[in-house]
DNA sequence: GTCTATAGACTGATAGAC
DNA sequence: GTCTATCAGTCTATAGAC
């Protein structure tokens, strides 16, 4: 219990690994064996089955896809606007290092909505430093009346749903001519300006 | 080859309908069969396999998601700020209608990009009457200089995001408060009145 | 065309040697 | 702790009767 964390590590990097590209469906252990480089029979040794396994991955690559950004949105030394650039940041920034976990989040989460639930509603937005100060901004008539739910998802659906649908936008569109960044450049500039000019200007 | 379209029909409805929710790997031949209500020895029997089967429902589907708005792209008789509003309210109603397809077609054409990239290839929008008039009013100065594929993509991202993380955005905020419809409906109106100011005022 | 029965392949899980 | 060998269950696909 104490020493050899080293293979219970690998079969679980490898987990995150699979189970991001493939799903819970698509992937078998035989694949996570091959790439921890270890024999089948030791994810069983250490996580008992499939099921367990996945629920570990799910659990951690859940919070990291919700938690960096509560974490923000709770930050007390900014304003709502010096936010909004950061949540664009941290969206596009880890994005780019896991390109798959928005995706396996948002369908595992589809296909057992459930099962899930209680960890979903750990993270409650409501309450975020990041709505209060929108709430009080509304109130003191320095910006628009939007419900702050509304901006939020406006930020994160024009980050993330593009890097969803990649292999879609690469190829409807002239973003092979631009390159992937250059397009990412753009939206995260225009999203940010977008959203400001539209929340003050009223 | 003429009779007999009844049987043939309700397996692709029924494979439709199954593959949607639990995509390739998910789905199971049985659950096809039992939704069609017939047997499972008639899905080789019409399709040969499950895999020719898949490869009809995802064409037809991908068809379906693309198809209907690149219709509305080449509208000739509307402007590109009337096409806008028709762009949200295309993929607004055909969610309610059909809440699985987005993912459905994201997910598996990210399990096979190359296989599926001539169809996608086809729906090219650059040469869209849409994409035309958004650029004449660019060089008329009439609106912002943005790419129009930029513009688009918010539309859509605004739009399908939301349903592709339908579970997650039920339970971090005061959706259930208010009632997914008309969170739906503030999104839509957020996501015009937005995009108008941002073109126009510059 | 439609069914039942079953073959054949794959996969998760375990037993048992070391 | 780690491995090989294998079981038991599941799933696609087909053979064959009607």
């Amino acid at each position: 219990m104490v020493e050899d964390k080293k293979t219970e590590q690998k079969i679980f990097e490898a987990a995150l690994a699979v189970f991001h590209k493939k799903g819970l469906n698509g992937a078998r252990m035989q694949e996570i064996a091959d790439t921890a480089g270890i024999n089948k029979a030791m994810l069983h040794y250490y996580y008992r089955s499939k099921e367990q396994l996945f629920g570990q991955v799910f659990l951690l690559s859940f919070r990291q896809f919700i938690g960096g950004i509560v974490t923000i949105l709770n930050h007390e030394g900014s304003t709502w606007e010096e936010k909004i650039p950061m949540i664009i940041e941290h969206y596009a920034s880890s994005l780019i290092l896991n390109p798959n976990l928005p995706l396996f989040v948002i369908n595992e989460l589809r296909s057992n909505p459930e099962q899930y639930l209680g960890i979903v509603k750990e993270n409650h937005i409501k309450e975020t430093v990041f709505v209060k100060q929108l709430i009080e901004a509304i109130e003191l008539k320095q910006i628009r009346g939007v419900r702050p739910l509304q901006i939020f998802i406006t930020i994160v659906s024009g980050i993330v749903f593009p890097y969803l649908a990649e292999p879609l936008i690469k190829n409807i569109g002239v973003v092979p001519e631009m390159g992937w960044e250059t397009f990412m450049e753009e939206r995260k500039k225009m999203i940010h300006e977008m959203l400001i000019k539209y929340l003050k200007e009223f």
